[in-house]
DNA sequence: CATGGTATGGAAAACGAGTTTCATTTTCAT
DNA sequence: ATGAAAATGAAACTCGTTTTCCATACCATG
């Protein structure tokens, strides 16, 4: 997984600056490595550490480091596009399991679904090269509390 | 999969009146119910027909053709909600190959997946309800056109 | 250390898919 | 045929996101 240092070389390789704002956003993102947070959310944030910070700084921001491969987008549906560290490591999307209680996104690294791509070509003809999966369902966590109450 | 009677009876039963301009949105999504349109296909396709139809019109006849069941939101992750014929056979999702030459969408009937629904309960104590996989390639016209290239 | 050209920033306007409003028209049970 | 209820089309409005505008900051040169 990038870290900061890494990422502010790619910049520079990119020609683009190094700015306080981006730096704050770039912290932010990666505080919430975790995460897939909202350009809602990536904006709170930056503003809770500088307040001067615009919304369309960290919208540009964020299709930036788009451009150059730090983060990607996330669709889950609700019109809202979310953002998560890319890790180069992986050649292929990870899948997404997806609380419907408390909305909580947990990633899927391992490829599971993989062997089924010979299946499908038999099938169907035809040649897969990617694939996303959304799992939609109940945590843990909220298993549990649903048990307790 | 529901006809054009059945579907105008749904209505009837829900105290819905059936208009001209839902019969001809009615008519297109027939017909074309191997495909997936968007919005704007369907409001293309519509003025066709009768170029006095509204967009809002279209907007909401699909919201009500959602409603009583009759067709449901496919999300491709490129912004742009389409729309697919519900078969009320189908007791789950199926899946769509989207071919990343020609953008055409197809279904994957069988539920190939559901073997993985325990595996992932076990490595992360999630409790699957439903799943969505949207698999990426190149169909089998699009593969044989590139082999005659 | 000026100079000028490029990059950057913020505010506000624009965008686009989708929704709502509202005055008018259509439908359908009577 | 009639009138209440439902449906319509045009236009206004959302709301997340993108672009434009222009002032400011940066940085490699003379």
């Amino acid at each position: 997984m990038l870290n900061a240092y890494q990422i502010g070389e790619t910049l520079r390789e990119y020609s683009y600056k190094m700015t306080l704002q981006r730096k704050a956003i770039l912290d932010i993102i990666l505080q919430n490595r975790d995460k897939h947070l909202s350009a809602e959310e990536i904006i709170e944030k930056a503003k809770k550490k500088n307040p001067r910070i615009g919304a369309s700084t960290v919208y540009r921001t964020i299709r930036l480091f788009e451009k150059i491969g730090v983060i990607q987008q996330v669709f889950l549906n609700d019109g809202i596009m979310r953002y998560h560290m890319i890790n180069p490591d992986e050649k292929r999307e990870h899948h997404h399991l997806i609380c419907k209680v408390c909305g909580d996104v947990m990633d899927v690294k391992e490829d599971i679904f993989e062997i089924f791509e010979d299946q499908i070509f038999r099938k169907n003809g035809f040649t897969v090269t990617d694939h996303r999966v959304k799992i939609y369902g109940i945590c843990k966590k909220c298993s549990e509390e649903i048990e307790y109450v």
